[in-house]
DNA sequence: CTGTTAGCGCATTCAG
DNA sequence: CTGAATGCGCTAACAG
């Protein structure tokens, strides 16, 4: 573990200066080929490496990158810090992750910690209990910042999100067109920006087809297990259940399925689901959800890596913006 | 995005010295109160942050770890990632990760990114393709490594991992006790450890109970799903087909229920599955493995990280160790 | 072609 | 109580 051997050494084993053999290691023109091949010899032999810490410093660069999403074992969120991962690793940078748990005390220390240990620029999937934002506005005056997903709009970020709106009206009209009726909206939280434009795609679904929206048929969920169960009871308990049940992701789907099974209801046949998002493992139910929406997390990973990229190597020319990724209803 | 508001200006701008502003920072007695308040206080004003990168220089200390793992998109890897990040996150240390995709290539240049990134230390769970470990020689000359999960077992590395052997065995003695007979065996990859000791669980509980070996019932897979559908099919090609499978994960058994299903068989009924991991949907399948063997993936990544903490933190006192967790078999 | 020097930001030792 | 000087490892401008 001697982690201590540094060009001085070499230097001084070879009785040259320290700039000939940091020259020669980077195989300047101007050393002499005999020089440059001795350095690089002994160097390989005593498995030299350069001291990255040194040359971070030196840089005022450090190649790390850090991103905080709200929890790693949510399956879209490790997809897209996979596509965060593979793009940003092909450029030389590395990740550098942190979970805010959707709370807001966890998020700001998150991102002032990433400040503190140096990264080069941050990727941030805002967590659902956000209510202030200076932490970003501080962070973004020494590295750049990228949403993603969960984003905030504003001017001075860039953010890659899915279309949430027309995916939600893509998936009502083809439910309306079916012939379905009494579709009601499991939601998410509030807090999310994602929320009243899912809410929106509803409601504009419905009104292009003269159906009356029922105030009744909208729930915004907390996402914790107890509240999708309650929601979905009362939503069984209308005087006219729905027959169709939009749901903010597949897990919010499955609990309410569970619920739904044990008041005796039989899954796509007395009530069906539709969600937003695409969890691999769905195609092995034996009642899945007729309809999903992907959202390709993978994708919005990968796009907010590259805009990061361009925000953190060509500072002076970029210009934050957004990109929309559309999400595609999938049929089963 | 300035990123240069060092101490020398503060000092400048108050007429001290930077010595005394670096002391001032950090509380030390020997400053005057009045100094201190005054430093402090304009610190505070001007947003001063520590340049990390010449701390991380001076102290040659990044307080990143590296992990090293197959696939984020894995449940199992990213909730053990979590454990990780929790557990360090606590001490103060980031997580910076990298997949290897099971390839060594891409596993040997993670390693070495990681040192070049100058991580403090290293957790790795390994490749399945990984066959030459000099890469893992290479960085432990510089910082600590300890294995999680697909570990490399020798005196010179520290590792967590499951009983796996233990397990088998115990979900096999369960099995038998209940009657069955005819289990097979859709094991790993040959390459990696865990693939032998779950063949010795299997192995000693059948002889414990004096039922004969019947190597047709022993698979090892690649973990593709072509190759699993290959197994399942000469399984239940056999003349006396299983009645059974311990399958090595949830996703091979959902896959193999698959084509069950497609040739006609009950899950449940004609046919059993019983698996090496606890995935959170299984409990939404209709007809879901009838046991499990959980493994606690959140408890590995976070026993791993304690042990790379002690690594880093005392190095002079760290004696490399092996920790074992014992897996839980739940029944459904 | 190669050596000397300076400096990145900070902590620390040595002087006052 | 405070300032000046030093050095961490490396690169690069400046001199030969």
């Amino acid at each position: 573990m001697q982690a201590n051997l540094t060009m001085k050494k070499i230097a001084k084993e070879l009785g040259v200066s320290v700039s000939t053999v940091s020259r020669a290691l980077q195989n300047h023109p101007r050393i002499g080929s005999l020089t440059t091949e001795k350095v690089q010899k002994l160097a390989r032999e005593l498995h030299y490496q350069p001291n990255s810490r040194a040359i971070n410093f030196k840089n005022n660069r450090s190649f790390n990158v850090g991103v905080v999403l709200p929890y790693l074992t949510e399956q879209f969120f490790s997809i897209a810090l996979s596509g965060i991962e593979e793009t940003l690793m092909e450029k030389g940078y590395s990740v550098v992750v942190m979970q805010s748990k959707n709370d807001y005390e966890r998020e700001a220390a998150a991102v002032d910690s990433l400040i503190r240990h140096g990264v080069d620029g941050i990727l941030v999937s805002m967590a659902s209990e956000t209510y202030n934002k200076s932490h970003f506005n501080n962070a973004t005056h020494k590295v750049p910042i990228v949403f993603f997903d969960r984003v905030l709009k504003h001017p001075r970020y860039s953010a890659v999100y899915g279309n949430i709106t027309k995916a939600a009206f893509d998936a009502m009209e083809y439910l309306i067109e079916k012939g379905y009726s009494d579709i009601a909206l499991m939601n998410g939280p509030n807090s999310l920006q994602a929320t009243s434009e899912r809410e929106k795609g509803y409601v504009d679904a419905l009104k292009k087809y003269n159906i009356p929206v029922d105030i009744q048929y909208v729930k915004n969920l907390n996402l914790t297990k107890e509240d999708t169960v309650l929601k979905i009871n009362e939503l069984l308990d209308l005087e006219n259940r729905p027959r169709i049940i939009l749901a903010f992701h597949d897990y919010i789907a499955l609990d309410a399925m569970e619920v739904c099974k044990q008041r005796g209801l039989k899954i796509n046949q007395d009530i069906s689901f539709v969600t937003f998002s695409n969890l691999s493992f769905c195609t092995y139910l034996d009642n899945p959800p007729i309809a999903t929406v992907e959202q390709f997390p993978g994708e919005l990973g990968s796009s907010a890596a590259q805009l990061l990229l361009e925000a953190m190597e060509t500072p002076d020319t970029y210009e934050p913006r957004e990109i929309v990724i559309e999400p595609k209803l999938i049929i089963r």
